[in-house]
DNA sequence: CCTCCTGCTGCTCATCTGAGCACTGCGCGG
DNA sequence: CCGCGCAGTGCTCAGATGAGCAGCAGGAGG
């Protein structure tokens, strides 16, 4: 630094020229004139003024976003929307509230009557389908088979059910469940004319939301429900999170395993079609399966709160 | 307002616009490329966000001067020069030490060697005295006979001599009294050499320091100097302010008193012919007599703190 | 069905602004 | 005494910007 040998009458003379520029919105033309110096001269106090720091710019936003990690997470991972909630840690639940209404708000504004949504199941996602408002007739796909939760709320039907109420388009919906004992019963299942019909709706799925896990107990609803066999195996090929029941290593890549033959829900290669792919990630012990999600590439969107945020940063 | 009802990926969208406009300092062209938008959208979008409050300027400085306070100052009364000092209301040494401190630099910032410098007699003249650095061989004058504080500390010359020592420029100074019992008595002192000679210096003053005094008890040196009928008949007078012992009313003209004629220093005609006269004032007290002193238009430059700043603008 | 109205978009053109360059005054060392 | 370097100033010119205007889509009401 070297200007800061300017005594009180330059910062002052500084500032005041930095008032009418920024604040009062004049020309630096106008300024020259008024202090009868010349346009230049005007321009290099105002920057000065910047780099010295006389002159502060900050964008930030009341009401609930943290608008600079939103940038940075957008801008770090290519995204095309980031939504941090800026909610201090409080329990899951009022967590999973505040996404929900967030990513409600987000949903609501990005979608168009072209559009068709994709849910995959996770409570998140209900969360959001409650705070959902009308939306222009979108179709709702279904993307997961149902994990019957034990006194969980909703099932993924009835998300679906749910959010094709609200935005009076179709509702492609199937029962069966998520994960079946082989691979030959998954294979009946998706023959089933109702699974296939909505299967069928993925190509033309434009924007899906789902969950994020980390395949760790109770990081993961679907690690949780499945065996201990499954679980270890897919650790042990280096499974870090699941998206939509699609697994992912840490590096992003997706895993092909055994259990993957066993579900009813879209695959990697599907997921990788649809446009705009939003996850609703809560919990900081989650940001290792976040980090692969993004650099996965499936994903196009997130909204999540400010320590996970900070957390996948690295800050 | 009407630009409430964007949601959060307007938000953020925005607020990625005003950082890379604001803090990475690109252009609206380039942004509007980025972000394949056209840069009218982008201009909008910008003030939006300004309008909003999500971009927020703000010129602030560290270091003691409250910048925003001064340049309101400056332009409130048209003045060459304010500076207020950021201080907690701590007692008048302190007060006058930070002040004295604030106004050597500000002398020091702007004093050319082709000025002529003039001193009135205050305490936080003094206190400016002891904080100057060297000056460009500046001559010095004395403005204000002696007035003989118990226990105080310089007199005015021995003020302007400090000074000239220095800024190694002449020191004109005088041996008299500033006041004397009657106006036969100044009369003859101004004929003695001594004192003619330093006051033919007056017309080519080009900047004088000051105090403000508030004519009431403990708030000017002067008024607490003179006798109680001189007290009684300046204040009937509507005198409310002396600066270098011109007596001012509250709307800032010089109230022309018989106590003037008494006294051995620049008078009201003088002191105009100054081009900036620079005041020191302190104390929220003295907020009437420092905006009589500044709507007078015989002031040019202020230093003060804020407490009296805040007291003088009326917030 | 048409028409008006409103809000939003992008255009034109005059003005403003930034990057780089040339000039000037000053201090320093030959 | 002169030449040199350096910091500070203002100029040129191309590119960026703002103000105002015209076009267009969508909704309300006849």
């Amino acid at each position: 630094m070297d200007g800061d040998r300017v005594g009180p009458a330059g910062i002052v003379l500084s500032a005041s020229i930095a008032r009418r520029y920024y604040l009062d919105g004049r020309s630096k033309v106008e300024i020259a004139d008024e202090f009868g110096l010349s346009r230049f001269k005007v321009a290099r106090l105002l920057d000065a003024a910047r780099r010295s720091g006389l002159v502060r710019i900050e964008i930030r936003h009341e009401g609930g976003i943290d608008v600079d990690l939103s940038v940075r997470l957008r801008d770090r991972y290519g995204l095309q929307h980031a939504v941090v909630v800026d909610t201090p840690d409080d329990d899951d639940a009022s967590l999973r509230g505040h996404l929900g209404r967030a990513a409600a708000g987000l949903l609501a504004e990005v979608v168009t009557p072209d559009d068709v949504l994709g849910l995959a199941w996770a409570r998140a996602v209900s969360a959001m389908a409650e705070a959902l408002p009308p939306l222009p007739g979108t179709p709702v796909v279904q993307l997961t088979g149902v994990l019957s939760l034990p006194g969980g709320p909703d099932t993924s039907v009835d998300v679906v059910r749910g959010v094709a109420r609200a935005s009076g388009g179709p509702a492609h919906v199937f029962y069966a469940p998520f994960t079946v004992p082989d691979a030959a019963t998954a294979a009946a299942l998706r023959r089933q004319p109702e699974v296939a019909r909505a299967f069928a709706q993925l190509p033309h799925v434009t924007r899906a939301v789902a969950g994020v896990g980390l395949w760790a107990p109770g990081q993961s609803t679907l690690h949780d429900a499945v065996s201990e066999a499954d679980r270890a195996a897919l650790r042990d090929l280096g499974v870090v999170a699941d998206v939509s029941g699609v697994f992912l290593a840490a590096d992003g890549a997706p895993v092909r395993t055994e259990l993957s033959e066993r579900m009813i829900g879209i695959g990697a290669d599907q997921l990788r079609q649809i446009p705009e792919v939003l996850v609703l990630p809560y919990g900081t012990a989650k940001a290792p399966a976040v980090r692969a999600a993004l650099r996965s590439g499936l994903v196009g969107g997130i909204v999540t709160h400010t320590a996970l945020a900070h957390a996948v940063l690295g800050d």
